[in-house]
DNA sequence: ATTAGGG
DNA sequence: CCCTAAT
């Protein structure tokens, strides 16, 4: 397996999206990943930040802070590439994604724990990353640190990751080795970084409290279940396809079950490794769940349970907060000439210079529907310096080029020449999965349930003091070019921007992340749609994984709080405004009294109009969440009878702002 | 600016 | 989804 990076380089990008939560979510499970690439290959990162700023960044890892305690991250996609001979980059097949992910689970052991207190313990064999280790804070998070304290730290990553010694060669190589305490970070680029980071990150503590208590995975709260688990692989693989759109040919159950359960939660730390599939129960191995108790603002173990991959315990603990630091601060170092580069890259027409010219929303609209179709891209938010970005919708129109700086890339130094690599847009083209009906007929099966939809949980904290996630993606035309940065030096603002756009099949192997890939384009215009009719112009199906979002959503913030679900599970739909998610909301709920009665088996009634089913479920929560939220109207909940079991009792009606989860939690 | 509702 | 009213 190790041989398989030397030979074959592989390069994981990671693109991140506005949501904060995802990106944390996401670290617990790609940051082994990140340290296999980090060491050994280039990773591509980058990041911005600003306070009304937005990132567009193809693939790039985004930060927004804004001084009022508003952070956006949002990591998204990560894609891995081969690196062939000639040095061109070649999205990697589902089977060499499977590869690396047992590479990852099997030989690095890495697991993430948080100590108490905010420092991160590395309990690995090695305990070389002691003193590089700074506490965890969510602060970290948002500080970009130096590059050059890169490679100090990775090295320390090498060491933890046993059968990888010898990578580290490679790895410095590609590094500059320098190890910066944590506490130096910030000086080298210090200046623009500051700029940058408005956010004093130490002070915001309710932000960060927030913040940090948003990512802890609460595995213990989960209630929706599917059942993948006694699924054949020939059913996987329609359940895959129903989930991610497109089929894929891994055969290895654990990796397919994991990555539905992934793409249905819309989390990437569900893995199932975290978890022992009984028949019909999906048990955690480990303590993950320990999480759930600890509600210090500090949350100690917001990263416990990330590590989906070893949750054995023992591992090797990191701290998180390192290594998303090392890749924000590689990125932030890079962004700005990367960024630039980018842009242009990746405009290809029009657009060289000017100024992203913002239409207003009507026109956009209207011009998307006459010539955006070719455009697969997505256009980029509007830029509302406030908050919601795009919440206007803006609709894709020629892409847009970014506007402020992105970010990124890196490449491969292994590769020896600068290798670009093309820019895989993690969004999938083609609409979101159609034929979930798949999974649903497995579903009803009733077969054990194993996997359970996962829920990333998060206490509760208080809503309010939730730093808001701010974000604005733009998304660049899949295929630009991914601008190579020759190392990761240069702060620099800009460089010239080699782009290339070496065109992979996205869609090949976008499979990772499909769930994110709700903003994905769907052009709007008229759809016909299989039944004959035609969609409506701006109809987004929801997908699954929207849905989960705002199921979770509602059951962290509570109904009602529409802006803030918007605000911190959305923040990468620049669609989907927090009306759109009180509509959806007021649709599940009615679907769920509607058919759970019916039957638990899934949520398909034969008329499966032209949206997606949802699953039982993930109606089922709905149900749970509306009833403890006193939001069942009197009629459903006449129409069902006593589902107020126990329940209910003690919410009152009214107080939707209670802690949800409080109650939940008594739930499962 | 956000929300609740009706259309 | 859109639109509007109310807040």
């Amino acid at each position: 397996m190790v041989n398989f990076y030397q030979s074959k380089k592989v390069i994981i990008v990671i693109e991140f999206d506005s949501d904060f939560n995802f990106l944390c979510r996401r670290w617990g499970i790609f940051v082994s990943e990140l340290h296999v690439v980090e060491c050994y290959m280039e990773t591509v990162v980058a990041v911005e930040e600003s306070e009304k700023t937005k990132i567009e960044g193809t693939s790039a890892i985004v930060i927004t802070c804004s001084d009022s305690s508003k952070q956006i991250a949002d990591p998204v996609v990560y894609k891995l590439a081969r690196v062939e001979g000639d040095g061109r980059l070649v999205p990697a097949t589902d089977d060499e994604v499977m590869e690396v992910e047992d590479l990852l689970d099997d030989k690095n052991s890495v697991h993430f724990v948080l100590d108490t207190g905010q420092t991160a313990v590395c309990t690995s064999n090695k305990d070389t990353f002691g003193q590089e280790f700074m506490p965890i804070d969510c602060e970290g998070l948002l500080k970009f640190e130096d590059p050059s304290t890169q490679g100090g730290r990775s090295d320390a990553l090498v060491d933890t990751t046993v059968d990888l010694g010898k990578l580290n060669s490679q790895y410095e190589e590609i590094t500059p080795s320098k190890s910066t305490p944590v506490g130096g970070q910030i000086d080298q680029y210090g200046d623009r970084k500051q700029a940058e980071l408005p956010l004093g990150s130490a002070e915001s503590e309710p932000s960060t409290s927030t913040m940090c208590a948003s990512w802890k995975p609460h595995f213990s709260k989960l209630k929706g279940e599917i059942c993948l688990d006694n699924l054949s692989v020939r059913e996987l693989h329609a359940t895959f396809k129903a989930t991610f759109g497109r089929e894929t040919s891994v055969k290895d159950k654990q990796w397919l079950k994991r990555r539905i359960s992934m793409g249905l939660s819309n989390s990437c730390d569900v893995s199932t490794t975290t978890f022992i599939i009984e028949n019909d129960r999906v048990k955690k191995k480990g303590k993950v769940e320990d999480c759930n108790s600890k509600d210090e603002d500090h949350s100690e173990d917001r990263f416990a349970g990330s590590g989906g991959r070893n949750v054995s315990g023992d591992d090797i603990s990191v701290s998180h907060s390192i290594h998303m630091e090392d890749h924000f601060s590689s990125s932030s170092k890079s962004v700005q000439s990367a960024t630039s580069k980018h842009h242009f890259a990746s405009e290809d027409d029009h657009q060289g210079a000017k100024r992203v010219r913002k239409p207003t929303k009507r026109y956009i609209e209207e011009v998307s529907e006459l010539d955006c179709r070719e455009y697969s891209g997505r256009l980029l938010s509007s830029f509302k310096s406030s908050g919601h970005g795009p919440r206007t919708r803006v609709r894709p129109i020629h892409n847009i080029q970014p506007v402020r700086r992105p970010l990124v890339t890196r490449q491969d130094s292994l590769g020896g020449s600068g290798v670009q690599i093309p820019y895989v847009s993690r969004i999938r083209r083609g609409r979101p999965r159609e034929n979930f009906m798949a999974l649903m007929k497995f579903q009803s099966c009733g077969v054990g349930m194993a996997a359970r939809l996962v829920k990333k949980a998060h206490d509760g904290h208080d809503p309010q003091s939730d730093n808001e996630i701010e974000n604005q993606e733009l998304k660049a035309r899949p295929v630009t070019g991914w601008v190579q940065q020759p190392l990761i030096q240069e702060p620099v603002e800009n460089q010239q921007h080699s782009e290339q756009s070496a065109d992979l099949n996205d869609d090949a192997d976008e499979g990772h992340m499909d769930s994110y890939a709700d903003d994905s384009d769907d052009n709007i215009l008229t759809v016909p749609t299989a039944k004959g009719g035609m969609r409506r112009k701006h109809h987004r199906p929801w997908t699954l994984s929207e849905v989960v979002k705002l199921v979770e959503g509602v059951s962290r913030y509570g109904a009602g709080r529409w802006s803030e679900i918007k605000r911190i599970s959305f923040a990468t739909c620049s669609h989907r405004t927090a009306v759109d998610l009180k509509d959806k909301w007021r649709n599940l709920l009615r679907a769920s009294f509607a058919q759970l009665p019916a039957e638990k088996g899934v949520g398909n009634s034969k008329k499966q109009s032209s949206s997606i089913p949802i699953p039982a479920p993930i109606l089922l929560r709905v149900r749970e969440l509306a009833e403890m939220q006193s939001q069942v109207s009197p009629d459903l909940k006449s129409v069902k009878y006593n589902n107020n079991h126990n329940n209910n009792n003690n919410n009152n009606s009214g107080s939707r702002n209670n802690n949800v989860n409080d109650i939940r939690s008594g739930f499962l």
